[in-house]
DNA sequence: TATAATAATGACTAATTGGTCACGTGTCAA
DNA sequence: TTGACACGTGACCAATTAGTCATTATTATA
């Protein structure tokens, strides 16, 4: 394991406690026990580091999303696993889940604020997608509206696994929210949320991630992977982000070759994002 | 006005752009043109100021919703007049709101977080009874369910208002969610919460409003009203909280006397949970 | 006007913070 | 053995903070 990931495995349980700004670069280090200056080469400010806390914790889990609509084939079960999904896997990571509620509103810089944007857009993509694969026309005026429902849904449920330490029956939750979805996909007819609106919120879709964070995503399942087709893709892939020069065939076919990989599930959808093969 | 109230009106707008950390005793003396020291003469410290903030918009909130839910005579208007309530009132107060929602997760301390709870825990209480009234035997499986749904889509719809300007229809919102929530109502039959799981929640129902707390808010009431049978029975209810005395017919009697008396409506409320006249 | 009481001031303190940097320490190849 | 090099250290710095308190200004009272 790398300081770097050490740094983020200890920190992640003090910001999750304490709060981001209550905890102090002298805790994390001696939390790690390594000094001051240790920190300083592995992150270059404390800002640094939630940053890159909240995007390994926000790109693991859109990608999950992501993987799971993008190869869904059966409609009955596809928004159930999709609930499932993502309470479990709040509930593996709740302290990094936690973090990110945290400090989700508390806005530190410019780079936090379109960083939640642009996450916060990705899955909202993921859960019309879902919805459009499910309810086809049945949806078509309420669509948006049921974005918003759904998330709201997971929302307010995972609060309560959050704040009170609810026995944690997934699976009856899960039946239950999609009966919900269903009723209101069939029954509702007065939409708030049209097209016009869904648009003007979109408008500040910047910033995604940065070329250079995906050469690290690489380069880390590089370091994890032994010899093999997968890991010479990933490093003609890497090549490729820091100077292009393969046509698309070639990109998708490197892309293919590390598809089923499962240490780098995450690097293969954010690749696939980046290169744009949605 | 008081100190005390230039001080809670002015943070608020720092606290609101800056939260609650990022903004210092110093900036909020200069805000407000006065001295550091003064500030140190109106509230014991920084902490209690922003308690202060919350309970002010909690209590003003919570009682606006009390007093819907206790007058209510339409089955059909209820709802959608409840919803009207909650965006309305948010977006008049949306500086308090946000410095509410930005803290809400920071707990800063454990009185914070009894506060939040024992709130967010009348206005549970407050929308099951909305739910019993206008649903009655219909939603009776699923009622405690209801109520995190109509939770989910207020936060989730509030979201949208905070995050993004949007114009602000909240007629065709609330018409919108009134029949989500009815839809719901009536056609889901899985339910997730059971009467057992909302006992476990309750448990830590400690901590509600100090009577330090209502005894203050008495007395600003006294100072804002003029002299008249409002007047006298605030000071007798004041006297009954210092030191009880009267008996129940009485205190209700006096309580009726300052019902319709618009400027202590939360206060009229809050007594009223306090002598347990619900 | 004189005196007492209250309100308000702002320089000050003690503590903590994120971040730096001159100085070890261990590990190579030559 | 030597020297080069990266890795790592923790004392230190400048800045900022919440909160205090001796002093001054203002007001009310006699």
């Amino acid at each position: 394991m790398t300081k770097k990931q050490l740094i983020m495995e200890k920190s992640i349980e003090l910001f999750a406690s304490q709060g981001f700004d209550a905890t102090s670069v002298q805790q994390i280090t001696e939390h790690c026990g390594i000094s001051k200056g240790a920190f300083y080469l592995s992150f270059k400010s404390k800002d640094e580091l939630i940053l890159a806390l909240i995007d390994h914790f926000m790109m693991e889990t859109v990608s999950s999303i992501d993987c799971l609509v993008t190869n869904a084939n059966d409609k009955e079960k596809l928004l159930y696993d999709f609930y499932y999904l993502c309470f479990d896997s709040v509930n593996q990571h709740s302290e990094s889940a936690l973090i990110f509620i945290k400090e989700q509103t508390h806005h530190l810089n410019d780079k936090l604020i379109s960083k939640m944007h642009y996450y916060n857009q990705l899955i909202e993509k993921s859960i019309l997608s879902i919805i459009e694969y499910v309810y086809g026309d049945t949806a078509q005026y309420t669509k948006y509206d049921l974005v918003y429902c759904i998330q709201g849904f997971i929302k307010t449920y995972m609060e309560l696994f959050f704040f009170y330490n609810l026995p944690a029956d997934f699976d009856t939750l899960c039946k239950s929210l999609v009966e919900k979805t269903n009723v209101l996909a069939r029954h509702t007819t007065i939409p708030f949320l049209s097209q016009n609106l869904i648009e003007m919120i979109k408008q500040p879709l910047n910033t995604g991630i940065a070329k250079e964070q995906i050469i690290q995503m690489i380069e880390q399942d590089i370091d994890e992977i032994e010899e093999s087709i997968e890991k010479e893709s990933l490093i003609l892939l890497k090549e490729e982000l820091k100077e292009p020069s393969l046509n698309r065939a070639l990109i998708k076919g490197l892309l293919e070759n590390i598809r089923h990989q499962v240490q780098c599930k995450s690097t293969y959808y954010v690749l696939r994002s980046y290169f744009d093969f949605d």
